[in-house]
DNA sequence: TTAGGTGCAAAACCTTTGCCATCCC
DNA sequence: GGGATGGCAAAGGTTTTGCACCTAA
């Protein structure tokens, strides 16, 4: 199972690279399609899921129905506005005491913690 | 637009009171089948809207593709279990001001926080 | 009586997959 | 050449919805 490297998933990973707005599957696919016409939804989840098993992007599960994704990066906060739903990042220390904590009071192991911020972006404060 | 009671309505209140399960619509409808029967899934589908609605359920939407649901209570933080990707609560309480530091830290209007850990849980340590 | 709720089935979505053609190494 | 990847379309799985019938108030 050798990786390849082929123009779809360099586009995928271009579109990626180039925005902060944790898109979704489908806008990925909007977006590389003006540079790869022809590109396939399969491919682009095909991609997606190989690029993040190789560690290249990250799946952000954080809304439960719909995938977003991101350019690995250090663990980090999100931001989700109520009211028109897009997610950012926050720029937080991840506080990983938290999980120390935690451990103590349940008894289980725990490795991570993911952490999403509520509330209203800028434009929707208006 | 007044709500009424309805026994599936009731039912499905009734399944989510008595776990802790963190339950899918699928096992909620699972459950609430063995006293309604002929109950659709439809229905429960409906139901929960309405009960999120009324504050009755908060529906989680922290990873995973699947919503999950639990009877409404103070906000809490929660575990997932990466092997068996059972969901509990964790017993620890809501640090408020990580919602203030966020605040300052961004300027955004942030009104709350959900936090998940990961880990393994007891059973699947072994 | 009557507006809201239910059951059923179809539709709508998002994501995965099978198949064969194509491309990269 | 040969295995990995792509395009296309169909299949899968979850959630929503249209509609005729039912039922709580």
């Amino acid at each position: 199972m050798n990786r390849r490297e082929t123009k779809q998933k360099e586009g995928i990973l271009k579109v990626l690279s180039n925005t902060r707005a944790h898109p979704t599957a489908d806008q990925i696919y909007d977006e590389v399609r003006k540079d790869i016409p022809r590109i396939s939804k399969g491919t682009v989840y095909r991609n997606l899921q190989v690029l993040e098993e190789d560690g290249a992007i990250t799946e952000l599960r954080l809304d439960g129905t719909l995938s977003r994704y991101e350019t690995k990066q250090e663990n980090h906060y999100h931001f989700r506005c109520e009211k028109c739903g897009r997610v950012s990042d926050i720029d937080m220390p991840v506080d990983k005491k938290l999980d120390q904590r935690a451990e103590k009071r349940t008894g289980l192991k725990i490795s991570s913690h993911q952490l999403e911020f509520r509330g209203l972006c800028k434009e929707c404060q208006n």
